[in-house]
DNA sequence: TAAGTGTATTAAGTGATTTAATACAATTAT
DNA sequence: ATAATTGTATTAAATCACTTAATACACTTA
Protein backbone atom coordinates (compact mmCIF):
# COMPACT_ATOMS: atom_id res chain seq x y z
CA UNK A 1 0.00 0.00 0.00
CA UNK A 2 3.19 2.21 0.57
CA UNK A 3 6.54 2.43 -0.51
CA UNK A 4 8.97 4.17 0.79
CA UNK A 5 11.73 5.93 -0.91
CA UNK A 6 15.02 5.95 0.40
CA UNK A 7 16.81 7.83 -1.83
CA UNK A 8 14.60 11.04 -0.86
CA UNK A 9 15.94 13.76 1.18
CA UNK A 10 12.88 14.05 2.93
CA UNK A 11 12.32 11.87 6.68
CA UNK A 12 10.55 8.70 6.10
CA UNK A 13 7.84 9.64 8.28
CA UNK A 14 7.18 12.44 6.38
CA UNK A 15 6.50 10.13 2.99
CA UNK A 16 4.37 8.51 4.87
CA UNK A 17 2.10 11.54 5.91
CA UNK A 18 2.17 12.86 2.58
CA UNK A 19 1.21 9.08 1.12
CA UNK A 20 -1.47 8.34 3.61
CA UNK A 21 -2.53 12.12 2.72
CA UNK A 22 -3.43 11.41 -0.72
CA UNK A 23 -5.07 8.34 -0.06
CA UNK A 24 -7.46 9.68 2.10
CA UNK A 25 -8.14 13.01 -0.07
CA UNK A 26 -8.73 10.58 -2.91
CA UNK A 27 -11.31 8.63 -1.14
CA UNK A 28 -8.92 4.97 -1.58
CA UNK A 29 -9.00 4.80 2.28
CA UNK A 30 -12.79 4.94 3.11
CA UNK A 31 -13.82 7.52 6.26
CA UNK A 32 -13.93 5.36 9.48
CA UNK A 33 -11.85 2.63 7.94
CA UNK A 34 -8.96 0.97 10.37
CA UNK A 35 -5.44 2.23 9.85
CA UNK A 36 -2.77 -0.43 9.85
CA UNK A 37 -1.83 -1.01 13.00
CA UNK A 38 1.51 0.78 14.17
CA UNK A 39 3.31 -1.98 14.78
CA UNK A 40 2.39 -4.06 11.63
CA UNK A 41 3.07 -1.19 9.19
CA UNK A 42 6.33 -1.09 11.04
CA UNK A 43 6.94 -4.64 10.39
CA UNK A 44 5.67 -4.15 6.54
CA UNK A 45 7.90 -0.97 5.96
CA UNK A 46 10.91 -2.50 7.86
CA UNK A 47 11.24 0.29 10.44
CA UNK A 48 10.71 1.07 13.01
CA UNK A 49 7.00 1.89 15.05
CA UNK A 50 7.98 4.85 16.53
CA UNK A 51 8.36 6.44 12.61
CA UNK A 52 5.08 5.24 12.41
CA UNK A 53 3.83 6.69 15.26
CA UNK A 54 5.33 9.63 14.44
CA UNK A 55 3.63 9.71 11.18
CA UNK A 56 0.06 9.09 12.64
CA UNK A 57 0.49 11.97 15.04
CA UNK A 58 1.42 14.27 12.35
CA UNK A 59 -2.34 12.44 10.42
CA UNK A 60 -3.96 13.07 13.03
CA UNK A 61 -2.71 16.68 14.27
CA UNK A 62 -3.91 17.53 10.51
CA UNK A 63 -7.51 16.22 10.91
CA UNK A 64 -6.61 12.85 8.92
CA UNK A 65 -6.90 10.54 11.35
CA UNK A 66 -8.80 9.76 14.77
CA UNK A 67 -7.46 7.48 17.16
CA UNK A 68 -9.33 5.17 19.70
CA UNK A 69 -6.92 3.63 22.27
CA UNK A 70 -6.59 -0.04 22.85
CA UNK A 71 -8.72 -0.03 19.10
CA UNK A 72 -6.35 1.97 16.96
CA UNK A 73 -6.36 4.52 14.05
CA UNK A 74 -9.36 5.68 11.99
CA UNK A 75 -9.87 7.61 9.38
CA UNK A 76 -11.46 10.65 9.57
CA UNK A 77 -12.25 11.89 6.48
CA UNK A 78 -13.80 15.52 6.49
CA UNK A 79 -14.95 17.21 3.06
CA UNK A 80 -13.04 20.90 4.77
CA UNK A 81 -9.95 18.50 3.91
CA UNK A 82 -11.04 18.22 0.46
CA UNK A 83 -11.57 22.07 -0.09
CA UNK A 84 -8.39 22.72 1.96
CA UNK A 85 -6.40 20.75 -0.30
CA UNK A 86 -7.94 22.26 -3.19
CA UNK A 87 -7.36 25.92 -1.98
CA UNK A 88 -3.90 25.07 -1.95
CA UNK A 89 -3.36 23.83 -5.35
CA UNK A 90 -5.13 26.82 -6.70
CA UNK A 91 -2.38 28.67 -4.59
CA UNK A 92 0.01 26.99 -6.38
CA UNK A 93 -1.59 27.74 -9.77
CA UNK A 94 -1.70 31.37 -9.03
CA UNK A 95 2.27 31.16 -7.98
CA UNK A 96 3.12 28.70 -11.17
CA UNK A 97 1.42 30.97 -13.60
CA UNK A 98 3.22 33.96 -12.17
CA UNK A 99 6.56 31.94 -12.75
CA UNK A 100 6.01 30.98 -16.11
CA UNK A 101 4.90 34.30 -17.15
CA UNK A 102 8.05 35.95 -15.72
CA UNK A 103 9.69 32.94 -17.87
CA UNK A 104 8.26 34.08 -21.31
CA UNK A 105 5.37 31.44 -21.12
CA UNK A 106 2.67 33.03 -22.67
CA UNK A 107 -0.89 33.09 -21.31
CA UNK A 108 -2.25 31.34 -24.53
CA UNK A 109 0.69 28.78 -24.69
CA UNK A 110 -0.25 28.13 -20.56
CA UNK A 111 -3.67 28.02 -21.61
CA UNK A 112 -3.27 25.36 -24.30
CA UNK A 113 -0.85 22.76 -21.79
CA UNK A 114 -3.19 23.36 -18.98
CA UNK A 115 -6.20 22.37 -21.38
CA UNK A 116 -4.19 19.17 -22.73
CA UNK A 117 -3.63 18.19 -19.37
CA UNK A 118 -7.10 17.99 -18.29
CA UNK A 119 -7.90 16.12 -21.82
CA UNK A 120 -5.14 13.73 -21.00
CA UNK A 121 -6.59 13.07 -17.84
CA UNK A 122 -10.13 12.73 -18.88
CA UNK A 123 -8.65 9.72 -21.19
CA UNK A 124 -7.35 8.08 -17.99
CA UNK A 125 -10.52 6.39 -16.89
CA UNK A 126 -12.40 5.48 -20.00
CA UNK A 127 -12.95 1.97 -19.33
CA UNK B 1 21.60 40.51 -1.87
CA UNK B 2 20.64 37.23 -0.29
CA UNK B 3 18.51 36.98 2.60
CA UNK B 4 18.75 33.36 4.43
CA UNK B 5 15.48 32.05 6.23
CA UNK B 6 16.48 30.21 9.74
CA UNK B 7 13.31 28.67 9.68
CA UNK B 8 13.85 27.19 6.87
CA UNK B 9 14.05 23.46 6.79
CA UNK B 10 16.24 23.39 3.85
CA UNK B 11 19.95 23.57 4.30
CA UNK B 12 21.71 27.12 3.76
CA UNK B 13 23.36 25.58 0.76
CA UNK B 14 20.31 24.95 -0.99
CA UNK B 15 18.99 28.38 -0.36
CA UNK B 16 22.11 29.79 -1.78
CA UNK B 17 22.21 28.27 -4.64
CA UNK B 18 18.41 28.74 -5.15
CA UNK B 19 18.72 32.27 -4.76
CA UNK B 20 21.33 32.93 -6.86
CA UNK B 21 19.56 30.61 -9.65
CA UNK B 22 17.05 32.93 -9.86
CA UNK B 23 18.94 35.96 -10.17
CA UNK B 24 21.14 35.01 -12.84
CA UNK B 25 17.93 33.31 -14.57
CA UNK B 26 15.95 36.90 -14.50
CA UNK B 27 19.29 38.35 -15.50
CA UNK B 28 19.94 40.44 -12.35
CA UNK B 29 23.30 39.27 -12.62
CA UNK B 30 24.80 39.79 -15.65
CA UNK B 31 26.54 37.05 -17.91
CA UNK B 32 30.30 37.05 -17.20
CA UNK B 33 29.68 39.45 -14.29
CA UNK B 34 31.86 38.55 -10.98
CA UNK B 35 30.09 36.63 -7.77
CA UNK B 36 30.85 37.58 -4.36
CA UNK B 37 33.72 35.90 -3.19
CA UNK B 38 33.54 32.80 -0.91
CA UNK B 39 34.89 34.58 1.58
CA UNK B 40 33.39 38.03 1.51
CA UNK B 41 30.03 36.09 1.41
CA UNK B 42 30.64 34.12 4.17
CA UNK B 43 30.77 37.09 6.34
CA UNK B 44 28.42 39.05 4.77
CA UNK B 45 25.96 36.33 5.65
CA UNK B 46 27.61 35.10 8.41
CA UNK B 47 28.24 31.42 7.57
CA UNK B 48 31.34 29.20 7.27
CA UNK B 49 33.08 29.88 3.52
CA UNK B 50 32.76 25.91 3.56
CA UNK B 51 29.03 26.16 2.69
CA UNK B 52 29.54 29.18 0.35
CA UNK B 53 31.77 26.71 -1.50
CA UNK B 54 29.46 24.18 -1.24
CA UNK B 55 26.54 26.78 -2.73
CA UNK B 56 29.34 27.51 -5.86
CA UNK B 57 30.33 24.03 -6.45
CA UNK B 58 26.45 23.08 -7.17
CA UNK B 59 25.93 25.89 -9.33
CA UNK B 60 29.06 25.36 -11.37
CA UNK B 61 28.13 21.54 -11.83
CA UNK B 62 24.66 23.24 -12.77
CA UNK B 63 26.10 25.47 -15.30
CA UNK B 64 25.25 29.01 -13.69
CA UNK B 65 28.65 29.29 -12.88
CA UNK B 66 32.25 29.58 -14.12
CA UNK B 67 35.39 29.34 -12.19
CA UNK B 68 38.77 30.98 -12.33
CA UNK B 69 41.14 30.48 -10.01
CA UNK B 70 42.59 32.84 -8.08
CA UNK B 71 40.22 35.24 -10.23
CA UNK B 72 37.03 34.38 -8.83
CA UNK B 73 33.58 32.97 -9.68
CA UNK B 74 31.80 34.33 -12.50
CA UNK B 75 27.92 33.86 -14.20
CA UNK B 76 27.98 31.73 -16.67
CA UNK B 77 24.64 32.66 -18.34
CA UNK B 78 23.25 30.25 -21.07
CA UNK B 79 19.95 31.10 -22.75
CA UNK B 80 19.67 26.90 -22.82
CA UNK B 81 19.41 27.19 -18.73
CA UNK B 82 16.54 29.84 -19.25
CA UNK B 83 14.69 26.99 -21.66
CA UNK B 84 15.94 24.70 -19.40
CA UNK B 85 13.69 26.12 -16.42
CA UNK B 86 10.94 26.51 -18.84
CA UNK B 87 10.04 23.50 -18.90
CA UNK B 88 10.45 22.79 -15.60
CA UNK B 89 8.21 25.54 -15.48
CA UNK B 90 5.44 23.61 -17.90
CA UNK B 91 6.11 20.02 -16.25
CA UNK B 92 5.14 21.14 -13.38
CA UNK B 93 1.90 22.93 -14.17
CA UNK B 94 0.94 19.36 -16.46
CA UNK B 95 1.54 17.81 -12.80
CA UNK B 96 -0.81 20.77 -11.17
CA UNK B 97 -3.54 20.29 -13.64
CA UNK B 98 -3.81 16.97 -13.15
CA UNK B 99 -3.84 17.06 -9.51
CA UNK B 100 -6.43 20.33 -9.79
CA UNK B 101 -8.54 17.95 -11.92
CA UNK B 102 -8.38 15.14 -9.55
CA UNK B 103 -10.34 17.51 -6.34
CA UNK B 104 -12.38 18.30 -8.29
CA UNK B 105 -11.34 21.80 -10.07
CA UNK B 106 -12.86 22.39 -13.55
CA UNK B 107 -11.16 23.11 -16.49
CA UNK B 108 -13.06 26.32 -17.05
CA UNK B 109 -12.10 27.58 -12.95
CA UNK B 110 -8.31 26.29 -13.68
CA UNK B 111 -8.50 28.21 -16.97
CA UNK B 112 -9.99 31.49 -15.49
CA UNK B 113 -7.62 31.19 -12.80
CA UNK B 114 -4.55 31.35 -14.54
CA UNK B 115 -6.07 34.01 -16.82
CA UNK B 116 -6.17 36.35 -13.50
CA UNK B 117 -2.55 35.60 -12.47
CA UNK B 118 -1.26 36.13 -15.97
CA UNK B 119 -3.72 39.69 -15.49
CA UNK B 120 -2.46 40.53 -11.95
CA UNK B 121 1.58 39.94 -13.32
CA UNK B 122 0.51 42.59 -15.80
CA UNK B 123 -0.19 44.90 -13.61
CA UNK B 124 3.11 44.82 -11.91
CA UNK B 125 4.91 46.53 -14.14
CA UNK B 126 2.76 49.61 -15.12
CA UNK B 127 5.48 52.23 -13.97
C1' DT C 1 55.76 41.32 -2.00
C1' DA C 2 51.30 41.37 -0.01
C1' DA C 3 46.56 40.69 -0.39
C1' DG C 4 42.79 38.38 -2.34
C1' DT C 5 41.06 34.55 -5.02
C1' DG C 6 39.44 29.29 -5.31
C1' DT C 7 40.27 24.72 -3.45
C1' DA C 8 41.31 20.83 -0.37
C1' DT C 9 41.73 18.50 4.01
C1' DT C 10 40.83 17.04 8.64
C1' DA C 11 38.33 17.42 12.77
C1' DA C 12 34.64 18.54 15.57
C1' DG C 13 29.97 20.15 16.73
C1' DT C 14 24.97 20.20 15.95
C1' DG C 15 20.47 18.72 15.27
C1' DA C 16 16.88 16.00 13.19
C1' DT C 17 15.83 11.40 12.20
C1' DT C 18 15.65 6.70 13.25
C1' DT C 19 16.30 2.68 15.87
C1' DA C 20 16.07 0.00 20.14
C1' DA C 21 14.27 -1.74 24.33
C1' DT C 22 10.77 -1.35 27.58
C1' DA C 23 6.64 -0.34 30.04
C1' DC C 24 1.73 0.74 30.75
C1' DA C 25 -3.30 1.32 29.85
C1' DA C 26 -7.24 0.13 27.07
C1' DT C 27 -9.66 -3.03 23.97
C1' DT C 28 -10.50 -7.38 21.76
C1' DA C 29 -10.20 -12.31 21.12
C1' DT C 30 -9.86 -16.86 23.16
C1' DA D 1 -10.14 -14.58 33.34
C1' DT D 2 -6.32 -14.60 30.27
C1' DA D 3 -3.76 -13.69 26.33
C1' DA D 4 -3.06 -10.96 22.43
C1' DT D 5 -3.37 -6.63 20.17
C1' DT D 6 -3.96 -1.84 20.27
C1' DG D 7 -2.01 3.16 21.15
C1' DT D 8 1.21 5.77 23.91
C1' DA D 9 5.27 7.23 26.58
C1' DT D 10 10.07 7.16 27.94
C1' DT D 11 15.00 6.82 27.74
C1' DA D 12 19.09 5.84 25.36
C1' DA D 13 21.88 5.24 21.54
C1' DA D 14 23.12 5.30 16.57
C1' DT D 15 23.14 7.57 12.25
C1' DC D 16 23.53 11.00 8.99
C1' DA D 17 23.51 15.50 6.70
C1' DC D 18 24.75 19.95 7.59
C1' DT D 19 27.73 23.34 9.41
C1' DT D 20 31.64 25.24 11.58
C1' DA D 21 36.61 25.61 12.45
C1' DA D 22 41.38 25.79 11.47
C1' DT D 23 44.77 25.30 8.12
C1' DA D 24 47.31 24.91 3.96
C1' DC D 25 48.35 25.48 -1.00
C1' DA D 26 48.23 27.37 -5.79
C1' DC D 27 47.04 31.14 -8.64
C1' DT D 28 46.04 36.16 -9.79
C1' DT D 29 46.08 40.94 -8.89
C1' DA D 30 47.42 45.29 -6.64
Amino acid sequence: MIILDYRDTRPLYEQIVDKFQTLILKGVLEPNSRMPSVRSLAVELSINPNTIQRAYSELERMGFLYTVKGRGNFVAYDESLRKVRREEILAKLDALAQEAREFGVSREEATQRLAAAYAAGEEERHD
